[in-house]
DNA sequence: TTGAAAGCGCTAACAT
DNA sequence: ATGTTAGCGCTTTCAA
């Protein structure tokens, strides 16, 4: 049974060493680079090894050296947000580079399952840990973790120790709004949601400081609830109702949302992008791409994230201290331009 | 550096052992159920390990016994179809349920990366493979998979001994020309895509024998190019000027498709479901419930193959010949309803 | 530059 | 019912 079963036994460690005529320590040195072997016997190893096809148990391997090569990435929403998908392919991409691999676990925002969960994680001697919280925001990282290097993605650290990486609200605020500006438009409504946090607090004062910069008047639109196809449609249904003079551009707080501000514009008779234009952001690509016009926005950091939060963990494995990386760190978002922001006419 | 840096070393057998006052064979047995420990015996080990915090060293437990206790998921497209997260949810899911972990692993379509993403899990000593192969259909198992269990996830073993699960496609398509007929439609086109593969293939077939038993004349539409918002509208063109009676109802391939649909009825002024009924097939969430009105459609069985593979891994782990699996198991789409779809007035 | 020997923390065989 | 002993396949001292 298992790995046995189909045949030959796989060929370990001493089965190198007796077919390169020397001992196990060397080949080990060899295959590791490590300890002091001639350039020569290191290729002959090498090549033994390549040409038996031996890959190093890493069961045994980790047992030994105390270093698994796992981390585990724990989530609390891979099912539920289709943007998880984009992290945890970043930090598997950076992980693979390193040769580690990614353990993904999941909650869906079920703490007693979390615990479990990070329980198995410690159990299998994950080297670090990715924690990333997409909707609880301010967490109190699990004290389960206080053994292990620990990074926290699109959550900070109430604590300010454990080093964090969430996207950079004010810049993508900024991004999307000076790019209507630079459209020539002037009249430009923020369309966002009354419920406060990070991203929507955060993108309200980098579109109210572009504004205000370019010496214009902010328009923001709040409605109750979450960021949904709905929310867009009743921002842009007060926005008309509001009576004063209707902008000729909006800044929807995500794609979604301006999905719904499509949808109102159409019934309204207005079109996009030639009587108003649009900017989301998430950059998610089966809504973004299929809207008609495509939709301009700026995509959010995911991948770079999870990439980021992989080179950091490892970096503190390999010794240099939490401190030693920003502790809150943010990253930029991307303008993506399709066909829903054009030139004021 | 590493788990001992923050303070206290961890806990081991020993530790509970000698905190017991018994052997740590007698603790292993008591913690695995293994082997004859009285009863008592059992539970006083198994206080002081909680009460102690100690959790087995899986590294050293699976060097011993073979059994890593791990299963790796390997994907050609985790990050490119947000349908693979679901997938891959149910496998973790069911994974987790059973006391194992997953590793996923996403080669994006690339044959090298696969390669060497597979050989890592195979040096990772997991105790089986899920593999998902989201875009390329008939797939040669890789040859490295062959001394351990293996599921196929959306694609079947051209060899057909390899154990696999695709959806249902004619049921999707009978539950959704069902549905349309229950509605009192008779006038149902199907809106597919020119470009063959299981999925297609079965949706027409399972399209035209409903159409067919129902004593009703099938028409099929298939513009060139893949499922998309594109090919929907050209599908509805392609309706629009082929002459004849126009449908009542469309059952559309995919969701986007149907997202398509959308955009040129609304631009013929057609309204839906009033004047059309419309039906996709993904429960592609982002846009199938924002969409105005809300998308009625088949929900892809993802979550369930995702636990399917995992308990058929399982159970060849445990003994059990692939034989005795359903070497091509197919499971059913739910209809999810929304608002596309009504009476016929 | 190379190798012998001692474990990493568990579980499996084999006593008792 | 419990304990003793021998490894799992590597990496790491440490000695040659």
């Amino acid at each position: 049974m298992g790995r046995a079963a189909s045949g030959s036994k796989p060929v370990g460690i001493e089965d190198v060493a007796r077919a390169a005529g020397v001992s196990i320590t060397t080949v080990s040195h060899a295959m590791n680079g490590r300890g002091h072997v001639s350039v020569k016997t290191r290729e002959r190893v090498r090549e033994v090894a390549a040409s038996l096809g031996y890959a190093p148990n890493r069961i045994a391997s980790a047992l030994r050296s105390q270093r698994s090569h796992i981390i585990g990435f724990v989530s609390d929403s891979i099912a539920t947000t289709p943007y998880a998908g984009r992290v945890v392919f970043g930090a598997q991409d950076a992980a693979a580079a390193r040769g580690q691999l990614l353990v993904v676990v999941n909650s869906n925002s079920d703490s007693a399952i979390e615990t479990a969960q990070i329980s198995a994680l410690m159990a299998q001697q994950v080297d670090a840990v990715i924690y990333a919280r997409m909707f609880h925001r301010d967490s109190d990282t699990p004290a389960q973790l206080r053994s292990v290097p620990t990074v926290l993605i699109d959550t900070v650290d109430t604590a300010g120790v454990i080093p964090s990486v969430v996207p950079d609200e004010q810049q993508i605020a900024r991004l999307a709004t000076q790019t209507l500006l630079d459209a020539g438009h002037t009249r430009i409504a923020h369309l966002t949601v009354a419920t406060p946090g990070p991203a929507v607090d955060g993108r309200i004062e980098g579109y109210i400081a572009t504004m205000t910069d370019a010496g214009l008047e902010p328009v923001v639109v709040a409605p109750p609830g979450i960021g949904n196809a709905t929310a867009g449609r009743e921002a842009f249904a007060q926005l008309a109702a509001s009576g004063g003079e209707t902008p000729t551009a909006v800044f929807c707080f995500n794609d979604p949302m301006a999905m719904g501000v499509y949808q109102a514009a159409i019934r309204a008779g207005i079109g996009i992008p030639d009587d108003l234009s649009v900017i989301g952001v998430d950059d998610f690509l089966p809504v973004a791409a299929e809207l008609l016009p495509g939709l301009t926005t700026i995509a959010l950091p995911h991948y770079e994230m999870g990439v980021w939060a992989i080179d950091t963990a490892l970096a503190m494995l390999d010794g240099a201290r939490a401190a030693d990386a920003h502790v809150e760190s943010r990253i930029a978002g991307r303008l993506v331009e399709r066909g829903s922001v054009a030139p004021l006419a």
